[in-house]
This record gives C-alpha cells, sequence and structure tokens, in this order.
DNA sequence: TTTTCTATTGTCCCATGGGACAATGCGAAC
DNA sequence: GTTCGCATTGTCCCATGGGACAATAGAAAA
C-alpha cells in the first residue's frame, strides 16, 4: 500500500536509517526533527499515511504530540518507536489510539508490517470520516428552523407535534419537512433517521409523550 | 465501588498477597490457580468484577485466556498482572480490549486504581450490554415473516413496496407492520428505525428502489 | 382432537404525509 | 431600492399509515 510515513525523531542518524528501509520498501518520507516541526508543517489529511513517533524526544514528547493531534480532529495513525519497554507508557499510548508501539532498534519485518497495517487502518478510518464528513456537511446546510424541525421530526414527532412545539402551523412544518428531506437528499422517514443515527444525533430517545 | 475481583495466578504467595491487599480495600475476592479454572467456574456476569491475571501461567496462558472469554462473550474487564514489560504482549493484551496492564511488582496504589477503572469501565459496559440484549430480545420475539417485514419497513419501503416484495397483500403488510411496532414496543416509524440502528440491523442502505 | 400460533386477507374510515400551485412579510446583502 | 434567502401560511387532492372489527386456513403443540 503506498503512502507517505511521517518520522519524528531528534536523532537524525536514526531518522535518515529508518527513511532509507522505508524508501526502500517503495513509501515516500517525510522527516521531522521534533513534535513542533510536524505540528508546524501539518501533513495533510487527504494522502493516505502514518507518523512514526519516538516516545522520548525533547520539547513535545511523542505521547504529547498524540494528544494534540488528536485534539485538533487527526486521524493519521501513530507508531511509536521507544528506546526502551516502558509498559506504562505503552498502555496509555495505545489505549490513547496509537497503532502500534514498536521497541528500537526494530527489525524491518516488525517496522513494515506495522507501518502496512497503519495505513490500512488511516484507510478505513478515511472512509469512515469521510462518510460523516458528507452527512454532516448535508446537515450543516439546514436552516436554523429546519434544523429544529429536523430534530423533532427524527424523534418520531408528527408534523402536528412538532408545529404545537416550535408555535407554527402545521402546513409551516410541512414545508420545512419537505426542504429537510430535499436537503438531505432522503426519500423516506427511515432514511432520513438512519442518517441523523450514523451522524451521531439522536443520542437521548426522548420517548414519544403523546400530546395531541 | 464493590465488586468481586477475580485473580488468576499460578504463584500461590502472590495470589494471597493480593487477595490480602484487595480485601483490606474491601473487595470480595475470588483466586484460581490457572485459567483453566475460571473457565471452568465462570464468574457470573451479573455482578460488578473484573479478572486480574497473570501473563504467564501454566496451561492456557493469560492472553489466550483472554481470547476464550472474548469468544464467549464475557464484558468482565482484565488487568494484566506481568512479571516483565514486555511491550509486544502489552500492545496486544490492551488492544484486544485489556483494561490495563501492570508490571510485578505492583504497588497497593496502581492496582486499586486499576481495580476502580476496571469496575467503572465493567459497570458502563453491563449498562450498554444490557441496553442491546432487551432490544435483541424484543427483536428475537418476531416471526420470521414479521422479521422479513421489519427489515423492509426500517429501510423506508412502503407497505406496497413490501407487499410486492414479499407476495402479499398489502393488508397483510399493514397487519405484521402492526404486530412488529405492538412487540418492539415503539409508537412510530422514527422509533423503529433507531430500535433497528441501535440493535446494529441496517447497515447497508440499500437505496429506495422505487418499484410501484 | 382441540387449542394455539402464524399467516393471510377483507372492509370501513380517519389521520397523516406529501405534491402542486401560490403568496406574504422580513431582514440582509448588493 | 431591489434582490435573495428564510419563515410563514393557504387550498386542493391523493397516497399511505393505521385503528376497529372480523374471518379463514394450515401447522404445531398440548
Amino acid at each position: 500500500m503506498a503512502g507517505v510515513i511521517h518520522i519524528v525523531d531528534d536523532d537524525a542518524s536514526f531518522r535518515t536509517a529508518i527513511e532509507r528501509r522505508l524508501k526502500k520498501a517503495g513509501y515516500v518520507v517525510a522527516t521531522y526533527p521534533s513534535a513542533q516541526h510536524l505540528l508546524d508543517c501539518l501533513p495533510s489529511e487527504n494522502e493516505l499515511g502514518c507518523i512514526l513517533l519516538d516516545v522520548r524526544i525533547p520539547g513535545l514528547s511523542g505521547p504529547e504530540l498524540q494528544g494534540r493531534l488528536s485534539e485538533i480532529g487527526s486521524i493519521l495513525p501513530i507508531v511509536f518507536l521507544t528506546g526502551y519497554a516502558d509498559v506504562q507508557t505503552t498502555v496509555r499510548a495505545i489505549k490513547a489510539g496509537a497503532e502500534d508501539v514498536l521497541t528500537k532498534p526494530v527489525s524491518s519485518e516488525e517496522l513494515l508490517a506495522a507501518v502496512e497495517r497503519a495505513l490500512a487502518h488511516h484507510q478505513l478510518m478515511r472512509g469512515q470520516r469521510n462518510q460523516l464528513e458528507i452527512v454532516r456537511a448535508l446537515i450543516a446546510k439546514l436552516t436554523p428552523r429546519e434544523r429544529e424541525v429536523f430534530e423533532l421530526v427524527i424523534r418520531g414527532k408528527t408534523n402536528k407535534q412538532v408545529a404545537n412545539a416550535l408555535g407554527a402551523t402545521e402546513r409551516t412544518i410541512k414545508a420545512h419537512r419537505h426542504r429537510v428531506m430535499e436537503k438531505l437528499q432522503v426519500q423516506s422517514l427511515a432514511e432520513l433517521v438512519s442518517l441523523a443515527e450514523r451522524a451521531g444525533i439522536l443520542s437521548s430517545p426522548s420517548g414519544t409523550g403523546q400530546t395531541n
């Protein structure tokens, strides 16, 4: 699987060694002497890739960089490279979403296998994220009012109930509802609910408080 | 948080030592000299608990036991206790769902903190699993025919379309649909779709192939 | 054999959803 | 000042959903 491998390590000779091995395997490589360098020049999320990250580096540490990237919504998989076995750190890194943790020195098989897994994972994640973003983008196009109607409709409210809740005529709700279905490109209520569920809306059921 | 801690370790003196520490902290403790012993006498999933599991034990290893438990659907959190730092094993354990990995000798703070996290996690998981099981149980009560109707309805098919698809009258579908709503205890299509989504049905959209 | 469950279908009727066609009022942008 | 997007509401009409009441038929269970 082709991809860009981002190596973050303060040890220049190590970077070069790893870079050479990866390039030989056909990967595109970018190297960074520190976490900050990577943050300053954020890799595009649009191309397949992963990060090979040293745990202990001057300045921002590996796990710290992991946290920053996570905060800004990055889904670039991270493979940690650590000088010595530290179970505590390993556990935290994996739980924080790291793809793998390898110990130096790392064999080429280990390294390449981990990178392949990371790239495959990134592939998957990107697919999922794209789906989600497409849906979110559609929802973002709703006007505030349409959004309100949307929220109630996907919870099973009838037009009449929505009308009462929002202080408008049933006819008006019908119009909003129509535009919602149009903008979200769905033909049925089922699809609308399904879409809302996938978009992460709809967490609290909020029953069907009959108030005809 | 009260709970039953299941200790699996072949070292009797270690078991006893940990047991004493946990009992002092107010936990109920059960000890097992091997993974097989725990499998033979499976802890009830109904009570809050977690497993303290040695990685290297004669017979079934810790990770192997983890695999077995996972296969049979156990959600008891596992905290591994390992004699020496093994990053490879640690990564696998955590990725396989282990709650934590601690190295021996383990401090009481570390141990108790991990146990508390494990219990809290178990609490959460049990809640989620119960929700899911309630829904699944409801769905399981559907007759085969009702199930077919259900599957199509939650994908946005109209009664007419379902009738054509299943070779029955629209009226018949209406009857089935009614019983589905009744059995699944929902009042609206939106709730039905929502429920299906939560139950894990509904993965492939399968559009709204208009075939009136 | 009788009961029970499941699947099937009917009719009558009303509430709800949704398309077509049309229009008004109000801010904000140009 | 005019245009544009948004919210609002109307009427007419039809398709669909869904409740009420009722009934038939086959298969499985008691």
